[in-house]
DNA sequence: TTATGAGCGTGACCGGGGTCACCTTTCCGG
DNA sequence: CCGGAAAGGTGACCCCGGTCACGCTCATAA
């Protein structure tokens, strides 16, 4: 049981430096827990002392606003963790998390985490660059919400998500709903534009699966221009 | 000469941790350069190998569209840093960085920074401390610019400046259109939504200060509201 | 099978805010 | 102290995209 969290510990990015028996002391520490699709697994402004490994399922890191109007900060899948920010400065949590589907994820608590990274600087490493992604990402987003129009986010997001997928091929689980949440526009808008976009022929979608035929185009749609 | 660099970067809080014999041995393998205000201190897509600490002036960070349009993704004063995610992940730079003054910079080649950071622990945790806050603030951002309308962005944005100055004053050499591009907004707009302000009482504004009248109104602005 | 609810497609409407055009005021360098 | 540039104010216009209101299409459960 334990032995093979001390496995997927080894192939989350953070903890792929450490060895085998300091993954399995490590594993000793942890807690499991599974939520079931829609639960909320992190309160905003909650103290916030644990780092949460994402173990099975996918997880949403949102904004909610006063008005029940949702932002997706970001989706996180298996093998992605969330909560260290807390877990770092010591401040309340910045977004809410829920789950997209029922989820299994591994729990750490403060002490455990930060011992760790501060005997191991390569973990340590790790997690800067992580974060240092994170950044480029949301400053891009940032930039993408000023600068491009709806169409053009989309085509960014599509992009992205074909990027870290490896092949022109996403996976979709995404709604529109759940696409426009991430680009901060409306379903309907969304729907226009994709729809735009398969009748350009850019994109094809079969049932749960959007097949990106024309790359460069979207690349250019996803550009700034004037 | 170096020994006022090792006293200035002892005041700098990524480096406070270190000793007086520690800062002044890094102060060695210090460069410093001046920029007149207006030059490019560095250009997104850049390899980008060092780190830069403000010495004096300000300096903004920017996005650039093809069309010329500018996003200022942070504006940063003595004693602050950038140019570390680069360093840290070795991607290319992610944004450009210009002078908005005359300004002195101390440069840290990645070498030198990197053998600090992963020798020192403290200093370790000090990044990743700087890099949540950047994190926390982006996505900050992010959720501002998807739920609220200009005027609450601004409003945010008033209250985030006089946040870090401490007093309800914010010492404005900050134009409309600066305070435009730092929120996605045009210029002509941020006008009316000052002015609002005034006639309303929440701020006023004597030459090159902004003083927050009505912080509560402010905040409430600068809430997602239906 | 049918019911039921989530997801999608589309038209109508309209409002926040961008753009353009111009004017006035403030700021500085010489 | 003056002349030009930068900053700020304001009106007119109009378009992107949000909102509302339906209708349609699938999945899954009973």
């Amino acid at each position: 049981m334990n032995t093979t969290t001390a496995d997927f510990l080894g192939t989350v990015p953070l903890f792929r430096s450490l060895g085998r028996s300091e993954l399995e002391s490590f594993a000793e520490l942890t807690r499991e827990r599974s939520y079931p699709r829609g639960s909320v697994i992190l309160f905003e402004n909650d103290p916030g002392d644990s780092l949460f490994v994402v173990r099975s399922g996918r997880v949403k890191v949102v904004l909610i606003g006063e008005d029940g109007r949702e932002v997706i900060l970001g989706v996180l899948g298996v093998g992605q963790h969330f909560g260290e920010l807390s877990l770092i400065d010591e401040q309340p949590r910045s977004a809410h998390v829920i789950a997209m589907e029922d989820a299994g994820l591994i729990i750490l608590r403060r002490d455990d985490f930060r011992r760790r990274v501060e005997s191991s600087p390569t973990v340590a490493w790790s997690l800067l660059t992580e974060l240092s992604r994170r950044l480029r990402r949301a400053d891009d987003k940032i930039g993408g919400l000023v600068l491009l129009d709806v169409p053009g986010r989309i085509a960014r997001l599509l992009l992205d998500l074909s990027e870290e997928s490896g092949t022109d091929q996403i996976e979709k689980s995404l709604t529109h709903q759940t696409i426009a949440q991430m680009i901060g526009a409306s379903r309907e808008t969304v729907s226009r534009a994709m729809k735009e976009f398969q009748d350009s022929g850019w994109i094809s979608v079969e049932r749960r699966r959007i097949s990106l035929a024309d790359r460069p185009a979207l690349v250019s749609r996803a550009q700034v221009r004037e």
